[in-house]
RNA sequence: UGCCCCUUAGCUCAACUGGCAGAGCGUCUGACUCUGGAUCAGAAGGUUCCAGGUUCGAAACCUGGAGGGGCAACCA
């Protein structure tokens, strides 16, 4: 961000490391070259959810636009009638401002069909576009392969007058789907595959989301991005690296449409995150196939998924930063996305206790009926916020089963039979009895509390190494935990064996819902949507669409990292 | 097999036009002594893929080699 200027004689030691794309900006600022101001746009396809790799798309184009006093558009690159859909557009749009962004402009590249018409007109009328009436398959063959040249086919040489007549019909309707398509006359030899004569327009009497039926011509990507990137006077446009073939293309078209100072296109890498899957063809199939609830399930990459989660638009940003932007392939370690989230949640939300699986504990000194207030700090010491509640104490209690061992091995700091530990914010307990039922499974726990220690601290000073958490079984609210892992199980859900997808590693455990958590009451009356951290286990927020006030449903936004269970693995 | 891109710490990545190779994660150690897990501090960790060359100086430029990726959709 910026920092005050005014700070004396400090030379800018912060100042902010500048990644190839914003020298790049910086030196058009400086020499002036396009003649305007510094425009990008972000410009997704209305057929699917935005998710984190969009995420990085946006933080860069908007960003840049922040940065530089420049201007960033959202366009809706909707030339493909088969796929797109309002419902998309809107999601866009929501999830777009949700990240903390708003565009200067709106547009849609299907506005942008006359006017891309009328340039492929101007290219037939110079002899550098033709209509081919190859079919598909011929068109194929034609353009040769990587290591050998191209063929011309029947139709390359046709008038410019046929060629006029024949797009004109085109566009009138005249003709079924696949007969002619409009190509550029460029060179069926090039060493670029995507410059041998590139399909500029096909022919589809199809129903657009936005068109409707009136229009049934339509431009291929290469033919549409860059005229309308040209259209909107953007100056560099921002692209992921499978497009650095499509350069050639993008300038010989708005060149040869005549723009003055025409934008440029700049590849970057395109982001990869470990156990998931950040392609929409992937996570449409995710979604169809029911192995997921929805493009908003909490476990999909999706924008939506990770709002609906609890991740805060703060902790993408934060995360989009840390990345960079670089023009070699880059996998992301999930790791640090999921650091990005803690850090963010860290700072901002209050801590409550909760208990995922309880195991009653019944304090047989301490006085039935009575009910004392404890005061619990909601932050620690060094979260600069401040806050507190009161947590009942009572004589029935419940604790994670996951803190108690008959049998426990050496370093295990919680409780066992005989052993002592602390309760956050309250007195030392130690574990006398195991109550079993029939089955021998542990149901209770029968300990005894030192009424000298209510402060945490032995008077005696003796030590005591573990602390862990608890809720009065009285006054503790019953809630369902949504415990939300990794989508995958394995760090690229691509890597399975022949004759499988992706869609074989999918992890099982990725969602494991707690219908009867106990958690402490001070959460009764927040609103839906609050985050905490439960103590010892991780962030949580309150689920928007299915917490009740008779029933809180919490999600798991993410776990703190957790020695024990790596000092477990390590036995 | 043609063209293009990439190769830097254990891992994932930075390093503007040649000028002391840096982050995050992970690891280890310490602090806070009421979160075993938060947070903070410190440490370890490098033949910049290899071989030559240019230069006072190369991760960066040149040549050759090795390994990885992209491109032959009427998708974007």
């Amino acid at each position: 961000m910026s920092d005050s200027t005014s700070e004396a004689g400090s030379e800018s030691t912060s100042t902010p490391r500048r990644d190839f794309i914003r020298e790049m900006v910086a030196d058009d600022v400086a020499t002036g070259r396009f003649g305007r101001g510094p425009a990008t746009r972000f410009p997704p396809e209305p057929n699917g959810f935005l998710h984190m790799g969009h995420a990085k798309s946006i933080c860069l184009n908007f960003g840049i636009a922040q940065e530089f006093g420049g201007t960033c558009n959202l366009r809706f690159d909707d030339t493909n009638p088969a796929t797109e859909d309002v419902r998309y557009v809107e999601a866009i749009q929501r999830d777009v401002q949700w990240l903390g962004f708003q565009w200067d402009n709106l547009f849609y590249a299907s506005d942008y069909f006359e006017k891309l018409y009328e340039i492929a007109e101007s290219l037939v009328l110079k002899g550098k576009a033709y209509v081919d009436s190859q079919n598909e398959e011929e068109i194929r063959a034609g353009r040769g392969t990587v290591t050998s040249a191209g063929t011309p086919g029947p139709y390359r040489d046709r008038s410019v007058e046929e060629n006029l007549d024949l797009l004109r019909r085109m566009r009138a309707g005249e003709f079924a789907d696949g007969t002619h398509v409009l190509r550029a006359k460029i060179d069926l030899a090039h060493v670029n595959m995507i410059m041998r004569d590139p399909l500029l327009i096909r022919i589809r009497h199809a129903h657009h989301y936005r068109r409707g039926n009136d229009w049934c011509i339509y431009p291929l990507y290469d033919f549409a991005h860059g005229l309308s990137d040209a259209i909107e006077g953007i100056t560099r446009s921002l692209c992921t690296l499978e497009f650095k073939d499509s350069r050639e293309i993008y300038d010989w078209l708005v060149k040869e449409a005549g723009f003055e100072h025409p934008p440029t296109q700049i590849e970057f890498a395109r982001l990869e995150l470990d156990y998931t899957i950040l392609s929409k063809r992937k996570l449409l199939r995710l979604v169809n196939d029911g192995h997921v609830t929805g493009w908003d399930d909490p476990r999909m990459p999706t924008i939506a998924g990770l709002r609906r989660r609890g991740v805060r638009p703060e902790a993408i940003r934060e995360f989009c930063e840390t990345i960079g932007v670089a023009r070699k392939d880059a996998r992301v370690e999930i790791a640090a996305f999921e650091h990005a989230v803690r850090n963010d949640l860290n700072m901002e939300v209050p801590r409550v206790l909760c208990v995922l699986n309880p195991l009653k504990v019944v304090l047989t000194n301490y006085p039935e009926g009575q009910v004392e207030d404890l005061d619990a700090p909601s932050f620690p010491h060094d979260v600069p916020k401040t806050g507190s509640r009161s947590m009942p104490f009572s004589r029935e209690l419940y604790v994670d089963r996951d803190d108690f061992m008959e049998d426990p091995p050496k370093k295990f700091y919680r409780l066992a039979p005989g052993k002592e530990v602390r309760l956050r914010f309250g007195y030392l307990i130690t574990c006398n009895e195991v109550v079993k039922n029939d089955a021998g499974d542990v149901i209770e726990l029968r300990c005894t509390y030192d009424p000298a220690t209510r402060s945490g601290q032995a008077p005696d000073g003796r030590k005591v190494q573990g602390t862990i958490h608890w809720v009065s079984a009285a006054q503790a609210l019953s809630c369902e935990v949504r415990v939300y892992d990794r989508l995958f199980s394995q760090p690229d859900p691509d890597a399975v064996p022949e004759g499988q997808d992706f869609i074989s590693a999918l992890n099982p455990q990725s969602l494991v819902v707690i219908p009867d958590a106990k958690i402490e009451p001070s959460v009764a009356n927040d609103p839906i949507g609050s985050r905490y951290q439960f103590e010892r286990t991780g962030y949580f927020m309150s689920e928007v669409e299915s917490s009740t006030p008779e029933k809180l449903v919490f999600n798991r936004i993410v776990g703190l990292r957790d020695s024990w269970a790596k000092e477990v693995k390590r036995a």
